[in-house]
DNA sequence: TGTTTACTTAGCCCTTGCGCTAAGTGTTCT
DNA sequence: AGAACACTTAGCGCAAGGGCTAAGTAAACA
């Protein structure tokens, strides 16, 4: 369940504040390399570096026309973090739920 | 919201099966760093690398009695990181709830 | 007391992440 | 044609990640 590389990447994109303010951004709509790096002052080169991380991790596709990259969010990759993480609330809960029977019956 | 440098750590140690099989493994309860370590066929010193991330970034809490250390799980962290998902799936929802109205629009 | 156990420290290696500048390519505007 | 624009490529530098071995420490056991 773990040993999933996939996850590996979706997690390592979303590890980086400049990468996290793209997808807000793109969950509201597509938009281009300059309009996405515009609020970062960041050299490009070194923005292109969070897209392309990006665009490997799944998180977004990107294609180009003329002279304009033009980069949309893929939400597909939303449900693969979610579940691992569900999976995981729902282990401590079981968990936490087990140790409250427990007190119960010391207690009673 | 997304300049937030404990989700920095938080998604970074998301991003290793090692580590993710840890924490499912802690979810269920506490256990000791060799008792963590078994299932890895890694070495002690490169494994435990992975045990002092997840409690620098929060997602696990130790303590050392006599000679072991014990691991526990630390569930303040989950929520942390739900929470910037589910924004990131309302802002996405939100997208496609305008979207469809659009296409209404259009079509009727 | 001596040995095993459970880490811990120190140090080395290689890869990757994350930033930069300088210069290049192809498009679009004038 | 020439200039401006939107990337793109190449290359450099430093820090951190992720693995290893060898040797050290402190607790627990025989």
């Amino acid at each position: 369940m773990d040993n999933h590389p996939a996850l590996d990447d979706a997690f390592l994109a979303l590890a980086d504040s400049t990468r996290r303010s793209v997808l807000t951004r793109l969950a509201r709509g597509p938009a281009s390399v300059s309009e996405l790096a515009a609020p970062s002052s960041m050299a490009l080169p070194s923005f292109m570096k969070h897209i392309r991380l990006l665009e490997r991790s799944g998180w977004i596709r990107t294609h180009k026309s003329g002279r304009t990259r033009t980069c949309v969010f893929e939400p597909s990759k939303l449900p693969v973090v979610d579940d691992w993480l569900a999976q995981q609330r729902a282990l401590w809960e079981a968990r936490t739920d087990r140790l409250e029977r427990f007190i119960d019956l010391e207690t009673e």
